[in-house]
RNA sequence: GGCGACAUAGCCAAGUGGCUAAGGCACGAGUCUGCAAAACUCUGAUCCCCGGUUCGAAUCCGGGUGUCGCCUCCA
């Protein structure tokens, strides 16, 4: 198996540190407003990655937090006259709600910085203590970064460059520019906690040492997190660390790319910002799972309008055939343990998975390999009469088996599909301001003016109802409707 | 200015030294159909440019051009 390491920079094999067990952290949230696709991706990915790492037969322990103490809490609880703790708690109640709608596997152990202070205190003393850290007199702490001579190793930058570029102007007490906060002094109105250096809260970085450090010891096997946090957070991070223990922080770090949408970065000031909330209003959360997925982790996604469009299609299409493959093996009794074809595809869905995931967890192969099982599906389907249906029934037994078994890691297929689709249907319907009815009463029509071969009147009807995005669909069953925008991103 | 990434068909996107460069969207043709639709089949790229290494490079190295990210809070 193989991850990219961002210390490195390359794709390397991965060997945890101890046989068979994995020690996972991935950087949350800080809660002070309503958590955007970007913050879903991160979770959605390392969701992934620790689910396949279960299925590859590791023991992982995933470990997520979140920032409840940090500037922009405080000043957003202020604005709405709220103690900031109380606010950062309600804030990570509708987070929490938001991943639990995306249906996104969960940290085994979930920290808050508030809730580790009296260990904060304790490891920024040590530091201290060790000459890595200083007080000053207002009650600030900072890391010396020039005791820490690997400083720069994670995000390849020279201490000496980092010092040049420093614009902001000397904070008091402060001994060198390139210096960052473990404790920050409390400001009037603050929330704040008692320490050795008077009142104050932890800076940023701080709580991250500190939570691994508790929950999962001196070294770790990955280290994940977004790439925009590669420096400074996860560089000062293992700089505090190291400094601390003398060993290495973590042996692999991994980096999420980030979403823009239309071009942009997403950003409060540009207002392109797209909440989960959002994105789950208008799409079904696999559909969002399916767009996250269907680029490499690594990579930034540049998110139009049309991919969430395109991925509603491209669900629609699985779960049809997933219905389609349910109501044949059902027809002629498929058992998936009994003989099968001895095509490549229904035998090798568990390996090409396999084969995709090993290879730095490519889930755009994974996904884009889902096309060319169904459309085989689709096609066996389509020309079962010329072969042995029983066989063809196992087949697609087994293949949809497989499929369920190992996609169920990117969070897929948990759904029926008549449900899927009767909700995708539904939701097109609203959209296109179309009442069900209108349409029955067209077929109806239609369906009399075709008995009669009045096949003018029956095509108007179509095309009329084609115009308000609704397709007809004659079959031998009789006459059904479906959503244009589904088969046509146009 | 410093550091780093990326550049693959109209668009999105895999591929990191060697079978015919995955897959999707769009386009076109076909099977089916009263005609359509859905489904299926078929159809498209010498991989930004120049040079080098190699029997062999989209893939490695050097140079150029372009796009983007980080260097300030950010998943």
């Amino acid at each position: 198996m193989k991850i990219t390491n961002s210390m490195s920079g390359k794709k390397e094999e991965f060997v945890p540190l101890k046989k068979g067990e994995v020690k996972i952290y991935a950087c949350g949230v800080t809660v002070y407003d309503l958590s955007h696709i970007g913050h879903a991706r991160q979770a959605i990915v390392y969701a992934m990655i620790t689910d396949y790492l279960r299925y590859r037969g590791y023991n992982v322990t995933y470990v997520r937090n979140y920032t409840d103490v940090d500037d922009k809490i405080i000043n957003k609880a202020n604005q709405l006259g709220k103690n900031a703790l109380e606010f950062s708690k309600e804030q990570i109640i509708e987070t929490e709600k938001d991943m639990k709608d995306l249906h996104v596997t969960e940290a085994d152990i979930k920290t808050k910085a508030s809730e580790y202070i009296p260990q904060i205190i304790k490891f920024v003393d040590e530091l201290i203590k060790k000459g890595h850290a200083y007080s000053t007199e207002k009650g600030d702490v900072y890391f010396s970064v020039k005791s820490f001579k690997d400083y720069g190793k994670l995000s390849h930058r020279k201490v000496e460059e980092l010092r040049n570029g420093v614009r902001i102007e000397l904070e008091e007490g402060k001994k060198d520019p390139v210096d960052f906060a473990l404790w920050k002094s409390a400001k009037p109105g603050e929330i704040y906690w008692e320490s050795p250096w008077g009142k104050g809260r932890p800076g940023w970085h701080i709580e991250c040492s500190v939570m691994i450090l508790n929950t999962l010891g001196e070294t770790i096997d990955i280290h994940g997190g977004g790439r925009d946090l590669l420096f400074p957070h996860h560089e000062n991070e293992l700089a505090q660390s190291e400094s601390l223990t003398d060993k290495p922080f973590a042996k692999y770090w991994s980096h999420c790319g980030l979403i823009k949408i239309n071009g942009e970065k997403m950003s409060k000031s540009l207002g392109n910002s797209l909440s989960i909330r959002e994105a789950l209003n208008s799409y079904n959360y696999e559909v969002i799972k399916y767009v996250m997925l269907s680029k490499h982790y690594s990579s930034d996604i540049d998110i139009h309008d049309s991919d969430f469009q395109i991925a509603d299609g491209h669900m629609y299409y699985f779960y049809s055939t997933i219905r389609d493959i349910q109501e044949f093996t059902k027809k002629y009794n498929g058992d998936g343990t009994a003989e099968i074809l001895k095509d490549e595809i229904p035998n090798n869905i568990i390996t090409k998975f396999i084969d995709a995931m090993d290879d730095d967890f490519n889930s755009a192969v994974v996904l884009s390999n889902l096309h060319v099982f169904f459309k085989y599906a689709n096609n066996l389907i389509k020309t079962a009469g010329k072969t042995n249906k029983q066989i063809i029934a196992n087949t697609l037994d087994k293949e949809l088996k497989d499929i369920k078994s190992v996609y169920k890691i990117l969070g897929l297929f948990e759904q029926d599909p008549n449900e899927f689709i009767l909700k995708m249907k539904e939701k097109y319907l609203k959209k296109l301001n179309i009442d069900e009815k209108y349409i029955e009463e067209q077929i109806y029509k239609r369906t009399e003016a075709k008995k009669n071969k009045d096949y003018e009147t029956a095509d108007n009807i179509r095309s009329e109802l084609a115009e308000k995005g609704i397709i007809l669909n004659d079959t031998k069953d009789g006459t059904v409707w479906d959503i244009k925008a589904l088969y046509n991103s146009n």
